[in-house]
DNA sequence: CGAAGTGGTAATCGGCTGATTACAACTGGG
DNA sequence: CCCAGTTGTAATCAGCCGATTACCACTTCG
């Protein structure tokens, strides 16, 4: 384990690579929790250049969660794209649930975007957050063309297997029919393919502190 | 502002009252970054003696989190009860929403069951997590009597109001009809009415570094 | 070649963190 | 009244935090 140099990136590649990093210790650890010395460890560089290169703490948090959220919005994006506009509304529906499943594979991603929306009393924070928020309702609206009502729908049910992920309780799932039958209804799958689900949320490494 | 010792209270009161400031604290600044110093502040004692109660912060954490899901479980039960067993499925569907918004009224409440939810990765709160989500489920549909499919429709909806609480989207609901219409379809009222809805997340005393 | 620009770090700073220890103030029962 | 039990704190400790500074290493291009 002797630590080295790092190899020299192009400043943006190096940027993405602490926003990947940013994105994991973050959604592990939560914002005021994380600390920067983690995300330089997991980027393979030291802490003053991740304070360097982004200004702050808040402003690497404000580029990473703007990062997942494009991100989650050109994956509604592409779902529309794949049926086209004009399909109907329960396929564009399925389409559109499947891209989020997919976004929320990523646990950094899901994580992070939920402590996201837990800083709405951040004063610079809180409205970003409102502002994601409502930039993804009205992609799945408008350019999805969801009606209010099925969109408030779909995203509830987002918001419930987005829960269910973050507390892992897939894991608890061999042991317990209860879960398996709460887990096939928030999917909409049958019991004996619940198991798989483990899958979605493999073993992140653990960062610091223990 | 002179620091005074506080008033001696018997170990049961104390005891409850540095369980309220530790909701709040934990509420708003995650698991990780809350300080047992901020949280005995708020409880108006030393930090040292928060730690000689409970033994340590993550013991804290826990004995909290377990106080708020209790609550919940209360609130339900009460809703139960208000309507008998054996309403009609809608009568008891929208009692226990009314009892989950109440529930919610509370910001340290909703937003420390929140971070529960995160910590799915974590060795000892995870599985506790689980079990929580798990004898709500179990509440609902069994003293409940709420179907499976029901129960599942009726906590999505209940985590997508959580996480529009928790986002306090209603503080954007003044200038934005967009929001207007979102959050008329989530809560399921008059879209003049919405704006009403900033009385159930009255702003919080700030906590700490800032 | 050599200097300017870019990528990257060690060392350090003031301040905060959870936990421990040793001690002080209050209360009630005999 | 007095002492044993309970309630509460000041002081302190080792370690961690984000941020700053001053510096080093590599690349590019005249």
């Amino acid at each position: 384990m002797t630590e080295q140099r790092a190899r020299r990136l192009a400043s943006e590649a190096r940027r993405e690579s602490i926003l990947a990093a940013a994105t994991i210790v973050f959604g592990e650890r939560g914002y005021e929790g994380a600390t920067t010395d983690a995300i330089a460890a997991m980027a393979g560089i030291s802490q003053a250049y991740v304070i360097r290169m982004f200004g702050s703490k808040e402003e690497l948090f404000v580029e990473a969660a703007a990062r997942d959220v494009e991100r989650a919005i050109e994956g509604f994006r592409g779902a529309i794209a794949s049926v086209g506009p004009d399909a109907e509304l329960a396929v564009k529906v399925k389409a559109m649930g499947d891209a989020f499943e997919a976004l929320l594979a990523d646990r950094g991603v899901l994580l992070t975007l939920m402590h996201f929306n837990t800083l709405g009393h951040h004063p610079r924070l809180g409205p970003l957050a409102r502002a994601s928020h409502m930039r993804i309702y009205r992609v799945i609206r408008d350019e999805g063309g969801i009606p209010p009502h099925e969109a408030m729908l779909f995203l509830a049910r987002g918001m419930l297997i987005g829960s269910l992920l973050a507390v892992r309780l897939p894991d608890a799932a061999p042991g317990d029919a209860d879960v398996r039958e709460h887990l096939a209804e928030a999917f909409g799958i049958d019991e004996d393919q619940v198991v798989a689900l483990v899958r979605l949320q493999p073993p992140l490494p653990m960062v610091g502190r223990g």
